[in-house]
DNA sequence: GTAGGGTTACGC
DNA sequence: GCGTAACCCTAC
């Protein structure tokens, strides 16, 4: 709208960090009016440097921008003050740390790259909320199936709304939900990632079915992965389960433990004070 | 004043 | 079409 972008220069950038280094993150006021970086920073405001700070620590968190040189974030000023050698320093151990940009734009772990689409298309089928779902219920949803980048948030709403756009999906103030022709189009392809509360013996029946057909197709292909994550979580659930099992016969052990403790007291006190006391087994 | 979510414009 | 940068809005 409006006033044309206007793009930070590299001037602005380096204040800025230098601000962050100076006072913290933060502190974008202060930065702001410090006289060693007003000068760079007039043109702008307090929110101008947090939002360029976002932007950059979530470049630094290993993604981002092709060419520029990315900062991770820095917690407080107890980084220890000024010296552009220490920023500099800070920017080469990114550059050390992080992998180069055209190695992070492709996993190396061979995995496609995201399809937020059809994450979003699974997390609204799957949830499937009568008057649609909000967009942190979406994003939770997605979170805890999938790998998500550390900006996935922000990214989240940009793709909710494209889309919106193309009426793939509607929106209802702030809720989201299948228009009727996804609704009838999407219940497959990543469906068998869904152990919702349903009966959870399904899902590995899924995968030996799956696995009967060649990965010939996409939606398959995706449809397999999808169940290998399914059987995954459910053995992750089923340990969890144990785990909780084994909890409980803990607490129970101290419990016991705790009673016979009482017992062993009130002995203790019947004894000293000459009482005859005898044990009845059966009791 | 700041944080965080949302929106829009831009470049690939 | 997609991801990102810059800007806007709102709650605290």
């Amino acid at each position: 709208m409006g006033a044309p972008k206007q793009k930070w220069t590299s001037e602005e950038e380096d204040a800025l960090r230098r601000g962050v280094v100076k006072h913290g993150a933060g502190k974008w006021r202060t930065i702001q009016k410090d006289p060693e970086f007003s000068p760079v920073l007039s043109s702008r405001s307090n929110i101008d440097l947090k939002d360029k700070w976002r932007n950059l620590s979530f470049s630094a968190s290993g993604l981002g921008s092709r060419d520029k040189i990315r900062v991770p974030r820095i917690t407080g000023p107890s980084a220890s003050p000024s010296s552009s050698s220490l920023l500099l320093l800070t920017a080469n151990k990114v550059a050390e740390a992080a992998p180069p940009a055209d190695a992070e734009k492709k996993p190396q772990d061979g995995k496609t790259p995201p399809k937020y689409g059809a994450m979003i298309l699974e997390a609204l089928s799957e949830l499937n909320e009568p008057n649609g779902s909000e967009i942190s219920a979406i994003y939770h949803f997605i979170e805890q199936r999938h790998e998500v980048q550390p900006n996935f948030r922000r990214l989240l709403s940009s793709k909710l709304r494209r889309l919106a756009e193309s009426k793939k999906i509607e929106k209802v103030d702030k809720f989201y939900r299948l228009t009727d022709s996804s609704a009838t189009r999407t219940p497959a392809p990543i469906k068998a990632s869904a152990p919702k509360q349903k009966d959870i013996s399904k899902p590995a029946k899924t995968s030996k079915i799956l696995g009967l057909f060649a990965a010939s197709s996409p939606a398959l292909e995706a449809a397999m992965t999808a169940a290998v994550k399914v059987a995954d979580a459910e053995s992750k659930a089923h340990e969890a389960h144990d785990q909780m099992m084994e909890a409980e016969r803990i607490l129970k052990m101290a419990d016991d433990t705790q009673s016979l403790l009482a017992i062993a007291a009130e002995i203790y006190d019947r004894c000293t004070r000459g009482e005859i006391t005898t044990l009845n087994p059966m009791a």
